[in-house]
Parts: structure tokens; C-alpha cells; sequence
DNA sequence: AACTTCTGATAACTATAGTTCACAACTTTA
DNA sequence: TAAAGTTGTGAACTATAGTTATCAGAAGTT
């Protein structure tokens, strides 16, 4: 059951987003503030927050790097009245996922919800690529460059991939290449191109290697 | 010299952006459609590009992708007159790094594109950790666990973290740990015990190791 | 067909990463 | 101070990563 995390200091608001979401089958936990929120958080795991963006005490903003202490992949979403262009802008540059302006529909709010966790699983997917055989993959130089070519270029022969990364010898360069290809990073297409598999573009568009 | 893309329909506001940006020492380059300014950016590089949203032909938010495959690192803003929250939200979540409502005086445009430069950089730096020694250092599933552990109880003594990533040779982990050490993500301090460097902080957060 | 270049597999070898052992110095606790 | 646990070094060893050489089939060229 999908895990939700409000602070939100007007007590209406509070319960009434509390009545909408458990309606639609979430979880959900509601505190008039965001330390309360943050104390939770050490204990319990959510899989969203709905952070009130001005409350007394700490800002729902300011509160979004203290969440992700405990749980990067949680998603959190800035529920505001105030919201300009400006402060929205703020906020996403603070980490948050999306931002939510007060009053809402009942749809607005479930929707920008599920989008959220949505969009996180995506990221998180990411770090499932924690896998042993892409970070050996990676310890390799030659290896990163090849990533990096094939990053650019789409697709390529095999003796092309070899000279773009400098390589006189063939067959040790067709031994990273293997490499990669053990670790899920390269491919060949239906002509026996290479080419990045989604993992692998994922990878390189990950570590900045681009 | 700061270089300064600009792609902007509307042709008095473009002259006008060029005038006060060229007056401010930029070197500026301007274009009435997304698509020239994306041509462009094949054989020449920016440090940033101010996108119109709202253009004939592809909008700003949709070029983000195609201007950042060729300069990961170029900071992006997205300037428009028909800016709501959901819309620079939307913006942001495509990567822009900043939104600029028009009308704007000189002085937030300038502002604007001196921040989103320097907050840019922060990032840019992180790829300079691109250096063989750190790949080499997170090859291993042990080191990870190490940097991980480190992360969250920021300073630890030896044994303790020893006994965190679960090794019960403490000389094999002695080892791994000095190189953590040599790949410069861990240090001691004055206290002899050991916490993770700022770089090493960095690789955790950009991989999400954490 | 004859030739060349491209692509890839295998095996033998070398270098480096990782492990283990023995032990010394240092800290803390009794 | 003695004893027990902590922290660290260096050398010997083992496993794995990486290299090189040799060869062979595939694919294109003349």
C-alpha cells in the first residue's frame, strides 16, 4: 500500500487531504509540521511526502534535504498557496519532485501523487544498478571511453569503435568489449552494430561519463 | 568570455536581451527559433542557453534534450511570458535549470544567468572526479558498502565501521580501506576517525549509493 | 575465385587486485 | 601494571583482470 507523509499546519486542509487519500486507498500519516514529519521519518518509511511549503517553524522546502537523509528515493511534493513561478522554481532546485498550488481538486492531488512516485521509480530502478558487474565494468578507462563513444555515436562497427577510442590491438579491445557486453552495458543490433542497452545509456547518462 | 545562446521569437525583446547582455561583457549569439539554436550548438559551445518556451516549431522545454547532448553541462534557462507554477515545474522536470517570467528587468536576467552558471559548475566539477583511481576504488562491492555505511553515521571508528560492512578479517577490510583512502574518499580526522571527504561525499551523492 | 580486411574465439602469459598470516604498536579497561 | 581489545604494517600468497599471440570464419573487393 503506497505510503504517504503529510505536514500541513492548517488543521482542514490536514484532515481533508487525509479523507481524500485514504479514500483512494493510500496510507496516510498527517502532522501539523514539518519536524514532526521529519521525526517520523526515522522510524518509518514513506513512499511520498506532501510538504506545506509555509508553516510555523522550519519551511516545507527547507525540510526536503532532511527527508531524503533517511530515504533518497522517498518523493516530495511542495503544497503551497504562495506558489509564484519563482518559488516553485526554488523549490524544484531544492529536490523537490513536483509542485502542488493551493486550492486543489481531489484529482489534482491524487494524480500529482501517483506521477511523482512514478517519475521516483524510475530513479530508483537506477540504483538497482548497483550491480557488481557494472561497477567492474566501469573501474576500466578504456571501457568508460568506449561507453562514451557509443554514447554519441549511436551505433558502430566494431573495427570503427576500436580506432575512436585508440586502440592498435583489436583483440584486446574485443576483450572489453565483451566485458561490457557481460555487464549488460553494450549490445549488438539486428546488423551486428553496437550499440548502448538501456541500462548502459542509463549508466552513462548517470555518471555524467557524457 | 561568458558564451550566451539565446533563441527567442520575438524579434525587439531578442535584440533587446543581446543589447543588455553584450553590455554586460557576454558573448552573446541569438536566433528566432530553437531548431538554428540547436544547429548551432553542434560546432559551438555555450555555458548557457536562454530558451523562449513559447516559439514556432519545437518549444524551448522540448530543445532541453537535443541542446544537452551535445553540452551536458551547458545550464539551461527557459524564459516566457505564459509561465504558471505547473508550467516551470514542467520545465524543471525536463531539466531546465532555471525559469524566467517575462516581463524581467536587466538586472534578474543577468542574475538569473550568473547563478544558474555558478550553480552549473558545482555539477560540472563532479565530473572531474572522472578520475581512474575513484572508478577503481568503487569496482569493489566492499569499498560501496564502506562509503555507504560512512555516509549515513558520518564519522566512525575503525572497528566499529569494520563491523558495520560485516568483515570479519579486519586486516582484509584495513586494506580496502586505505585504498578508499588513496582514491582520496576517506580521510581520517583529528580524532583518527574516519569520515568521507567532500569528493567522497560527492561520488556517494551522485550515485546514489546512498 | 583469390585476396584482403573485419570480426571474434581460444589459450598462454603477465600484472594487478585481493587475501591471509604473523606480528607490532597503541588504547582502553580491569 | 597487566590484560584485552584496537589499529596498523609488511610479506607471502592466491585469484582475477588484462594482455598478447595465434588462428579462423565472415564479409567485402578486385
Amino acid at each position: 500500500m503506497t505510503k504517504v507523509l503529510i505536514a500541513e499546519d492548517d488543521q482542514d486542509l490536514r484532515m481533508n487531504m487525509v479523507d481524500i487519500l485514504e479514500l483512494e486507498g493510500f496510507d496516510v500519516i498527517a502532522f501539523p509540521c514539518a519536524e514532526e514529519a521529519i521525526a517520523v521519518c526515522q522510524n518509518h518509511s514513506f513512499d511520498i511526502a506532501l510538504m506545506d511549503l509555509v508553516m510555523s517553524g522550519m519551511t516545507g522546502v527547507a525540510a526536503i534535504s532532511n527527508l531524503r537523509q533517511e530515504h533518497p528515493f522517498m518523493a516530495v511534493v511542495i503544497v503551497t498557496a504562495y506558489a509564484t513561478v519563482d518559488t516553485a522554481v526554488d523549490a524544484m532546485k531544492k529536490g523537490a519532485d513536483s509542485v502542488l498550488t493551493k486550492p486543489f481538486k481531489s484529482v489534482d492531488l491524487v494524480m500529482t501523487i501517483r506521477r511523482s512516485i512514478a517519475e521516483k521509480q524510475l530513479l530508483k530502478s537506477s540504483s538497482d544498478i548497483d550491480s557488481d558487474s557494472v561497477y567492474a565494468a566501469l573501474a576500466n578507462p578504456l571501457r568508460r571511453a568506449t561507453l562514451k563513444s557509443l554514447g554519441c555515436h549511436k551505433e558502430l562497427k566494431f573495427m570503427d569503435l576500436c580506432r575512436l577510442v585508440a586502440v592498435e590491438d583489436h583483440t584486446k579491445f574485443n576483450f572489453h568489449l565483451r566485458q561490457l557486453k557481460k555487464a549488460g552495458l553494450v549490445m549488438q543490433n539486428e546488423r551486428k552494430l553496437y550499440i548502448l542497452t538501456n541500462t548502459g545509456q542509463f549508466v552513462l547518462q548517470h555518471h555524467n561519463l557524457s
